[in-house]
DNA sequence: ACTCTTGGATAGTCTCGCTATCCCAAGGAA
DNA sequence: TTCCTTGGGATAGCGAGACTATCCAAGAGT
């Protein structure tokens, strides 16, 4: 298919296609000609994945970029490029070494993964842009005066790794390491709005149980 | 206290301060004379709780000022309040009612609701924006080809309601119901970055002990 | 009295995600 | 062939959002 249709069949203009394939975030399609490269459905199932992580997770362009190039890179190993997708999501700000909060947080989050037994995490705490972004957060809500420690958050993170279980389940239906990498990615980004949801609708739910409408 | 001294102890430059005054997000401090105003504690806390919403949550500037006002409004009962808090958070556009996928996730979503027995949630779908975008989630995971149902979503919604129930609990422990609508926001601002890297490290954990490192 | 700081107002800056315009080469119809 | 439309590449511009830098007049500090 032609820019055109392609444009069409996704519902994005050929100006924003345009500017996807400038950015590399979708990559060429076959040129038949001087004037006329053909598309197919891969590049059509490619600008939903791109259009997904911006429009609905709001990564920024150049990340989607990064992410993207995770998924494409068939030359590393499962926990690898699934990891290395994940890990280009964040990017949040360095947290400030000094700052009394930040190190506390680091703290209660070391031995938050000491209690649950997350070795692996804990050791890659220095690297994981999950572990600072974790540890950002929990830094700002004790700031807020808000007394976040491990045995507060345990309980959480229990039923994440519930959550992350059932997620790789799912995870395994897919045959190809790129479509399980591509779930991955899909679930951490999409599927974060969906949880978020779930949670603020759970919220206003128990909220109507235990206060009434009043 | 006056400006400089705010801008010191808070991190935030002056100039900044001076914009979420002008914005509406912090109130004035209490003029001494014509060239000093004098800020309080509770501006210190107001102005935190701001920076936490825009920089951690990632807020625009103009909902925050909604969620603020709602917070400060004691007029209003408790469920109420905190709905209005949080319902001023998401704002997700429209989605189009004519497309087939969000016509199939609003189904879902509801057959979900209804399948927990979350009456009130289902009685306010069509007007709550929490709802909304959980329905533009759904749709957009099903556009990607993944089969979102409610029998997929079910179990992660019991597992939300567990954590939305632990929120609550710990929200109670709060005595003004300003306090109680102030840490409300705050669970569902700043608690959702800490849900989300529990999420990711929790799937790294997982995936390394499937997979190992390779 | 003289400088320095404060707070208020205004306009400018920077980034990001597009979007509009221009241009040229094919391809099709006359 | 000739003209006219269309597709694709390059470039510059736009609009929103979140600050940020500058200016100014009125007190405060010494």
């Amino acid at each position: 298919m032609r820019l055109a249709e392609l444009s069409e069949r996704s519902g994005v203009s050929t100006a924003t296609i345009k500017y996807y394939l400038r950015e590399g975030l979708l990559p060429p399609g076959r040129r038949v000609n001087a004037t006329t490269a053909d598309y197919d459905e891969e590049h059509l199932r490619r600008l939903r994945l791109v259009r997904a992580l911006i429009q609905v997770g709001g990564i920024p362009v150049a990340r989607a970029r990064e992410v993207l190039s995770h998924i494409d890179d068939d030359s590393l190993g499962r926990t690898i490029r699934l990891g290395a997708a994940l890990w280009a999501l964040p990017q949040e700000p360095e947290p400030d070494e000094d700052d009394p909060d930040v190190v506390a947080a680091a703290a209660e989050v070391d031995r938050l993964l000491e209690t649950l037994g997350w070795e692996t995490s804990r050791e890659l705490s220095s690297l994981s842009p999950v572990h600072r972004s974790l540890v950002v957060a929990v830094a700002t809500l004790r700031r807020l005066g808000y007394p976040w420690d491990a045995e507060l958050m345990a309980p959480y993170a229990g039923l994440m790794h519930q959550v992350a279980s059932r997620q790789l389940d799912f995870m395994e239906t897919y045959d190809s390491l790129k479509e399980q990498v591509e779930v991955a990615v899909a679930s951490a980004v999409l599927f974060e709005p969906v949880l978020r949801a779930l949670h603020r609708l759970a919220q206003e739910e128990e909220s109507a149980r235990r206060y009434g409408i009043e």
